[in-house]
RNA sequence: GGCGCGGUACCCAAGAGGCCUAAGGGAGAGGUCUGCAAAACCUCCAUUCGUGGGUUCAAAUCCCACCCGCGCCUCCA
């Protein structure tokens, strides 16, 4: 077992990941705000905290992590308002939304989800600690982070704020600042919108706090690896480093993680260029939650995605692939016995896709090492050299791998019928035994034109049916 | 302008000085198997890694210049 490495944002190097507590990595995970559903680009980070994740656990740590739901913030303020219902009641569409897509996508569930506005009080209490370090202001009812005072700020993005100018950009806040560059820890509220009562006067908190007030809350003050997407660095992951620090004195996250972008046929993801998509929308295209997964999960994190409807249904092959392969293994009969040489390249390949993880989730060596098992044990088979006995390590390692990439389970149909789409509508397991049993019956009189129709007619109903070697017949649906 | 990704076959994409006369997947062509299919297997599919220089015994990998795509630079994953 060898070293993990993580290509650290703060330091710019790849570094040897070992966590703070022996046996357990606290990671935090940026979430998503829930003012509408979640797109693509957002499950691609999202997908990718479940494979680092999913990765760590293969590797024996035990796992805390948290994610936000920034369930409080202007477009929710705003939209909650147009639409005369309080924001919890706006926002819980949207997370609803949100936890059914994930579970869609097999992302797991992490130890914490976090709404915002039910740690108010976590927040309220990290601004009193800053104030008290005198790291704050206020200035019309709302409270600033002195950016000046902390030393170490632009350490994450490493960008140069010399630029900016005090005041250049004040507008868009519409708040006074003593410095363009400080940011709000808590807003007074504008005329007529929600605000919480606290012992720091009446308004909201600023976008930042609630990541270092939930982070530390229910991981201690310094966490192992902290993720997000690459917009999240500046000034979001920047302005979180600088709270946290300045309170505890002590360093925030070791490990920042952050996944590139998405793009849509190489141009950025945007409603305007109507190339913005939800899960909702491919699955109404009848795209697969499976080939989804897997095109996220096959690039890694860290390069640019470039999503494109010819590289879902590419996606959706290679599944096919994998799952028809498990399927044979389960099904086919082969000569009693154990081979020699299997073992060990079974042994190779999970070393493999192992190493290929290790080197900062390279997701795309990992499937690699899975596609040259398969197709090396695919060979043996067809030259007949696999034997009965080989079957229970292969099919092991397959699993190993699909701890991380979770396609094997073929659930696209339920979870589509589930989500109301009837594009997976079709006969039920019972119907189609029955059908393929009376198909079976005409092959064995030699009725092979009948056999035939059979089976274009259950094509034409999304039901593939292959016939074995030794006489016999699997089914599946397309 | 500053900072940061990236440009590898028809498409997606790994590789970051010699194991590369460049992984893996998809598509395509031919073949094997099959009653026919499907699946699977075999063969073919980049003498070449954006372009031009340079360093080196050796470069897709390092250096320089240029071209192109994308992102961040105050609330977007």
């Amino acid at each position: 077992m060898g070293d993990i490495l993580f290509q650290n944002t703060l330091t710019g190097r790849k570094e040897p990941f070992v966590p703070l507590h022996p046996g357990e990595v606290r990671m935090y995970t940026c979430g998503p705000t829930v003012y509408d559903f979640a797109h693509i680009g957002n499950f691609r980070t999202f997908v990718f905290q479940d494979i680092l994740r999913r990765f760590l656990r293969m590797k024996g740590y035990r796992i805390l992590q948290v994610m936000n739901l920034t369930d409080v913030d202007d477009r929710i303020i705003q939209n909650a308002a147009a639409a005369g219902v309080g924001i919890r009641e706006y926002t819980e569409k949207y997370i609803r939304a949100f936890l059914e897509d994930t579970r869609t996508l097999n992302i797991q569930p992490p130890e914490h989800l976090a709404r915002a506005t039910d740690h108010i009080d976590d927040m309220v209490r990290l601004i009193q600690r800053l104030s008290e370090k005198s790291f704050t202001y206020s200035s019309d009812g709302s409270i600033y982070f002195r950016i000046a005072k902390f030393p170490g700020y632009g350490k994450l993005s490493k960008i140069d704020l010399s630029g900016i100018q005090a005041g250049a950009r004040v507008d868009v806040d519409r708040y006074e600042k003593a410095d363009a560059r400080d940011f709000a820890l808590w807003k007074a509220p504008k005329p007529g919108e929600y605000f919480w009562e606290t012992s720091i006067g009446p308004g909201r908190p600023g976008w930042h706090i609630e990541c270092s007030a939930m982070a530390m809350k229910y991981l201690g003050e310094t966490l192992d690896i902290h993720t997000g997407g690459v917009d999240l660095i500046f000034p979001h992951h920047e302005n979180e480093i600088a709270q946290s620090e300045a309170a505890t004195g002590k360093p925030f996250a070791r490990f920042w993680l952050h996944a590139e972008f998405l793009l849509v046929e190489s141009e950025k993801m945007s409603k305007s260029l109507g190339n913005f998509y939800t899960l909702r929308d491919l699955f109404a295209r009848g795209h697969r939650p499976s080939a989804l997964r897997f095109l996220l999960a096959s690039v890694p994190y860290r390069r640019q995605l470039n999503f494109t409807m010819d590289g879902l249904q590419q996606a959706a092959s290679s599944v096919e692939r994998l799952r028809n392969f498990v399927a044979r293994l389960k099904t086919e009969k082969f000569p009693a016995g154990q081979s020699d040489s299997m073992a060990g390249r079974v042994r190779q390949a999970a070393a493999d896709f192992e190493k290929g993880l290790e080197d900062d989730v390279n997701t795309a060596q990992a499937l690699a090492a899975v596609f040259d098992l398969v197709r090396d044990v695919n060979t043996a088979i067809d030259r007949g050299e696999f034997r009965q006995g080989d079957a229970p390590q292969v099919l092991a390692a397959m699993q190993e791998s699909d701890s991380i990439f979770s396609l094997l389970v073929d659930e696209d149909a339920a979870k589509l019928r589930a989500l109301g789409f009837d594009a997976a509508a079709g006969p039920d397991d019972v119907e189609i035994e029955a059908l393929v049993a009376e198909r079976q019956a005409a092959r064995k009189r030699g009725d092979y034109r009948y056999a035939d129709r059979m089976r274009e007619q259950l094509a034409e109903r999304g039901i593939i049916l292959e016939d074995t070697r030794d006489g016999g017949v699997r089914w599946k649906r397309k």
